[in-house]
DNA sequence: TCTGGGGTCCTAGGACCC
DNA sequence: TCTGGGGTCCTAGGACCC
């Protein structure tokens, strides 16, 4: 599968997430790289200390995007941090940047995308509205395939369109995004809350060689998933309060079973016995009906906490005193 | 086109509580 | 015997992002 592709591969068609074969059909002349995900953590790394040094406060969205505030400055100051955050990317870790500037997240990474590659774009407040309305509805984050098509059924293909659009007609199509959405167009978006940082779910998955059709071959993989995602948290000093496990069938339709813990738990035993009987559970209730193939298993543990954080309990209000 | 391995957030129904 | 109006938590599934 295609994780990335560098502009020249772009230019004969080629597109993350495609099928390898696909994409050797398209360039067949292309280079491969093999991914080194440790080196990308520790490039993203590096890149956050660089940016935290124009501001306090650097908002991480993914492994190779950052928000950066730089508070109330004119445009002109903005502009001119743009371009030396840009410099000194080039110049000290050798990265090429696309930034986007503007007065809130959404609009400065719809700005960013259309930046690529290696632009600056700002939108000052006061074009907010004139720079989203010719843009296709796709380029808000969130709006997907079936959102896309949601908003082709009611006749609105640009984000002008939406402006457009009445809030509550579009909740019965859209539910609560409608209002977003909305607010986004008319170039007031309500700007996402504060996430807390630290994970909040880690999970681990794997496709086997060939679809799976007995709990044989399955309970062993699951074991070992869950004992590695186990003690590689611990390792971390993160506990978890959560278990599930996930099939993704041979029609790659997907069923989940979860359970939330009595008590956080940590290191591999808890997490690997409860993903056994969960995925047992699962299995059982999923081939009562007829034989079905699993062609990748997943592994998750939510509500992580790290370790200093304990949860509290019974015996610590008893300590305490503290009576209700 | 025949699909990897991570993640986040939202919705909806049911159980249960006051 | 049938009846309110809140609220939270749990579970399953879906859409989306990189």
């Amino acid at each position: 599968m295609v994780l990335s592709a560098s502009y020249e591969a772009r230019r004969h068609g080629v597109k993350s997430a495609m099928p390898a074969q696909a994409a050797a059909r398209l360039a067949p002349e292309a280079t491969w790289l093999p991914p080194d995900f440790p080196k990308y953590e520790r490039t993203a790394s590096e890149v956050r200390t660089l940016l935290s040094r124009f501001s306090p406060e650097v908002i991480p969205l993914s492994i190779d995007e950052a928000a950066v505030v730089l508070g109330a400055v004119p445009s002109s100051e903005a502009r001119r941090v743009a371009e030396e955050i840009q410099r000194h990317l080039r110049t000290e870790l050798n990265l090429p940047a696309s930034l986007g500037v503007a007065t809130s997240r959404i609009v400065a990474k719809i700005a960013t995308d259309r930046a690529k590659p290696g632009g600056i774009i700002l939108v000052e407040p006061t074009d907010v509205v004139a720079f989203l309305a010719p843009l296709p509805v796709r380029a808000i984050p969130g709006v997907g395939p079936k959102t896309e098509v949601l908003l082709e059924s009611i006749g609105v293909r640009t984000i002008g369109e939406l402006a457009r659009y009445r809030s509550r007609d579009l909740e019965r199509v859209l539910g609560s995004f409608a209002r977003d959405l909305i607010s986004l167009a008319r170039g007031a978006p309500h700007e996402s809350r504060e996430v807390e940082s630290g994970p909040r779910i880690r999970s681990t998955d794997r496709t086997f060689e060939r679809d799976a059709t007995s709990w044989e071959e399955i309970a062993p993989a699951l074991s070992s998933m869950a004992e590695q995602l186990g003690t590689s948290l611990g390792k971390e000093g993160y506990r978890y309060g959560a278990v599930g496990v996930a099939y993704r069938w041979g029609d790659f339709s997907r069923s989940q079973r979860g359970r939330v813990l009595r008590a956080a738990a940590e290191g591999p035993g808890p997490v690997r016995d409860a993903a056994v009987r969960l995925g047992r559970e699962l299995w059982e209730r999923a081939t009562a009906s007829g034989a079905r193939s699993v062609r990748t298993v997943s592994v998750r543990t939510e509500r992580l906490l790290p370790r200093s954080q304990r949860q509290a309990s019974l015996d610590d209000f008893e300590r305490a005193g503290a009576v209700n």
